[in-house]
DNA sequence: GAGTTATATTCCCCTGGAGGAATGTAGTTG
DNA sequence: CAACTACATTCCTCCAGGGGAATATAACTC
């Protein structure tokens, strides 16, 4: 894993809210379509462009399939430092802010992430 | 400067060694292609490329172009932030190693930027 | 002014990748 | 099994931008 292509990833603004939101903890992708209110082909292709270069890890669950940031990625300190910097950068960012308040919503009014691995129901 | 943008600059190699290089200081065209080694097209086109986004400041002295960080960029602390990230994250990387050796011994065999700067001659 | 140096720009070709409509696929539910 | 849900993939179009050859420009030198 290059740093350049971790920029690469990085340049795109749907690509930079998915990784953001993803900081909150593992989502599934009707998550992502809830919270950025983009079409479903847009997600998914980005969510497979951050998977093919190794900056996020899909596992399905039922229906669903869960992304996360990768495990152990104490190990790639430039994704881990590229990531810090982008929560700090975000901080005061009107849109990153409101995507982090619909996740919010979201994980009151759907069943929570750990629901879904458990009884494989109640997503979104 | 929307922190897309800021990526969208990063996002490719030589353009990341430019601004790796100005971490040290002004330096001018010459400079970066003895260090660089790229043709000069090349390094022109991304120099201007990073100066059309803000990234970098250019002031002719005489024959010769001086590229920098821009001034004051405490102002823009999502930039301020990803070059601090970007020092950090090749610190071991043998490229960008390899140019800072080739910086200084340039430092040694030219006359340093003060000089181009106080004399008009003697760059590289 | 002619020549030279340092740098920028223009022209070309070519690839990556963004966006979207339509379709495919895996898993679940009844 | 059929129907449905959640998601991925394929097809298309379009454009930014990377690389290089050639040319232009700006400033200095003589």
């Amino acid at each position: 894993m290059k740093l350049v292509q971790i920029y690469q990833c990085l340049c795109d603004e749907t690509r930079l809210r998915l990784l953001h939101l993803l900081l909150q903890g593992p989502l599934c992708v009707c998550h992502f379509q809830a919270v950025l209110n983009e079409p479903q082909v847009k997600i998914s292709k980005h969510l497979g462009y951050l998977k093919t270069r190794g900056l996020v890890t899909a596992s399905r669950q039922g229906n669903w399939m869960i992304y996360a940031l990768p495990a152990g990625r104490e190990r790639m300190p430039e994704l881990e430092a590229n990531l810090a910097c982008l929560q700090d950068c975000v901080a005061g960012n009107a849109v990153f802010k409101r995507d982090l308040a619909r996740l919010r919503k979201l994980d009151l009014a759907c069943a929570p992430i750990e629901a879904v691995r458990g009884t494989g129901r109640g997503c979104c």
